[in-house]
DNA sequence: ACCACATCCTGTTAGC
DNA sequence: TGCTAACAGGATGTGG
């Protein structure tokens, strides 16, 4: 599934190989992946046409495709989307929902569960697309999470997998970040001390950088822009990993289901009490004895 | 404001 | 072996 990681490393190709090229034509444009745009499909092409790409910029889980100081087409991967770079001699692959005739290649999208998205854009985008804050940004800090996490009451997964809170993490990158913040999913995001929202800060840095370096993970789908697979899926420590040893106290992984998704973690690792409970528990034990 | 749950979609896999 | 049903999940919409 295309994460920040994945989606960085598409625009990263992107950004060096689409500025000055120049849509000839739009090949084909599938009405159905036009969602929550101010335009029509229709109108999406005519703009399309003749337009030159100006810089590629990446808004969450989001690629923003500029051909202007104010205009972008907005394109979203869902769950099963590539988007690559191609010669137009190359067969297409089937689910092809987008294919622009840059001259001497196509940039095409492909999504057989066409939980993508095509929309156009105009500035200001991001409070358009009403997304929190980019975890490798400058502003993501502990304090900054444990503020936003303040007063809420959901599943700490459910909440970073909410891109009103934290834009960019999906299902993969949230579990693989609580692991290594030792913390469990199920947590209240709003009972997370300073500390262990520090952590959590710290994990999500480290495991998409990490991934980023990958150039990301590719479980089911995923390709870069030209169509090459990333290595994360080598690296990763929880997710797809149910019954497997834990890589730091070899218990068996757990799974279960948070918010109807998938979750994996160690439950030795990441308790569900933290140490202060299991103390006061303790205490009121010892209490009871006497 | 916040949260739980249903919805969209198709390729893959589990189960009978 | 061959069919059907369950499963995977990002974002959004609805209802509480």
């Amino acid at each position: 599934m295309p994460e920040l990681p994945e989606v960085e490393t598409i625009r990263r190709y992107l950004s060096t190989s689409l500025p000055n090229r120049q849509v000839k034509a739009v090949v084909h444009l599938d009405a159905r992946m036009v969602k929550h745009s101010p335009i029509t499909a229709e109108e999406i092409c005519r703009r399309l046409t003749d337009a030159t790409f100006t810089r590629v910029d990446r808004v969450g889980k989001f690629l923003l495709l500029s051909v202007s100081q104010s205009e972008a087409l907005l394109l979203h991967l869902g769950m099963s989307g590539r988007l690559v770079l191609e010669q137009g001699a190359v067969p297409r692959r089937p689910h092809t929902h987008l294919v622009l005739d840059l001259g001497a290649c196509e940039l095409r999208l492909s999504d057989p569960r066409r939980f993508g998205r095509i929309a156009w854009v105009t500035e200001p985008y991001r409070q358009s697309l009403h997304l929190g804050l980019d975890p490798l940004s400058r502003q993501f800090s502990g304090q900054a999470l444990h503020q936003l996490l303040k007063g809420r009451t959901v599943a700490i997964k459910i909440a970073l997998l909410n891109q009103k809170i934290v834009a960019g993490i999906g299902n993969i990158y949230a579990d693989e970040s609580l692991y290594v913040a030792r913390v469990h999913p199920a947590r209240s995001c709003g009972g997370l001390s300073q500390d262990e929202a520090d952590r959590l800060a710290r994990a999500i840095r480290k495991v998409l950088r990490a991934s980023l370096a990958h150039r990301g993970t590719s479980f089911s789908d995923y390709v870069d822009a030209l169509g090459h697979p990333g290595d994360n899926q080598f690296y990763l420590k929880v997710y797809g990993r149910e019954h497997l040893a834990c890589g730091r106290c070899r218990s068996p992984i757990q799974r279960a289901v948070l918010g109807g998704r998938s979750t994996h973690f160690c439950p030795r690792c990441q308790p569900y009490l933290v140490a202060s409970v299991i103390t006061t528990l303790g205490q009121g034990a010892r209490h009871a004895e006497i």
